[in-house]
DNA sequence: GTGTGACTGCTAGTCCGTG
DNA sequence: ACACGGACTAGCAGTCACA
């Protein structure tokens, strides 16, 4: 599990808990969809910049994108 | 107070508590010296994935690099 | 509403040298 | 051991057409 799918994960989870399409979510945090579409699946590598500009998007701190998953796969 | 300085200060913060040198922590993640120079000085935008080759190198998870500072300035 | 490959402009990241 | 600048290469940011 590398840093990118982490965030990826971290971001679609946010998003939904939010209740935000992707259109939704690259709307409010002017980035375009597709890229957020590529930050969810974990082929892109983001900068910091990016990282906090979704982040508040997401109302949720920036640091939280980066931490790993609660229980999924928990062992 | 951008991500940028955050994570520098982060970094540079870590990486003194390691007692390692720009270039002892440059030399254990494979990062060229002047790029951690950049980094802790905030005048530069790393990845997620330079950001956890650092917070590898400095034995700390990688979001911890993003978080706030806990008593600098506080009011 | 989302996944994907390709593309261009710009910057992330490297290397050399100075103080 | 660190700050800072210039030049260079690899890769990211940002976008589109198509499925």
């Amino acid at each position: 599990m590398g840093v990118q799918q982490r965030v990826g994960l971290n971001v679609r989870r946010f998003r939904k808990e939010r209740g935000l399409s992707q259109e939704g979510l690259a709307f409010e945090c002017g980035i375009h969809r597709t890229y957020i579409s590529g930050v969810e699946r974990g082929i892109r590598n983001p900068t910091v910049v990016i990282l906090e500009e979704i982040a508040m998007a997401l109302k949720v701190p920036t640091w939280r994108l980066l931490e790993d998953l609660p229980d999924k796969s928990k062992g």
